[in-house]
DNA sequence: GCCAACGTTGGC
DNA sequence: GCCAACGTTGGC
């Protein structure tokens, strides 16, 4: 199992939007470095929900509910989606701050690359997270 | 609102 | 194929 982070603007489309919606098709990914993350993704897989502009904080954990086909938005072939199910909120937001005072975490991309917005989280470092949110999975 | 970082585009 | 110019994202 591998584990991910996706950023969204919340007022676009944020966990409140996916926790009504029941399930997100993760569409209008047009670079490819996120795109090739997409394909990676399998069912079940972990994904991190970080809302970016906002609140800058990581609220919840979703789930990876269908591997990648076609983006919908769009007949370019180079494009993909898949789609996100909510599976718990954070019981206290792991804000950016927070993930970058913490020594342990280290390797997350956001935190050199601030605009890439599909990318993959270290296990060790996943877990750290889950652990500063306080939510038991 | 500004600016840094980075990806993409297009001229050569 | 290189690189300058430009656009976009996102933190501050």
């Amino acid at each position: 199992m591998n584990y991910w982070l996706v950023k969204s603007e919340p007022e676009v489309f944020g966990w409140d939007d996916l926790v009504k919606d029941k399930v997100a098709i993760w569409d209008g990914v047009r670079n490819y470095q996120a795109r090739n993350n997409l394909r990676l993704m399998k069912k079940g897989d972990y994904v991190l929900f970080y809302h970016s502009q906002t609140t800058k904080d990581v609220v919840g954990l979703s789930e990876v509910s269908q591997e990648f086909f076609q983006d919908p938005t769009t007949d370019d072939p180079n494009w993909v989606s898949v789609k996100l199910i909510p599976v718990k909120k954070f019981v206290e937001p792991v804000t950016l701050a927070a993930l970058k005072a913490n020594e342990k975490i280290t390797e997350l991309i956001m935190l050199r690359n601030g605009r890439l917005s599909v990318m993959p989280v270290a296990k060790n470092e996943f877990n750290e997270i889950i652990k500063m949110s306080k939510t038991k999975i």
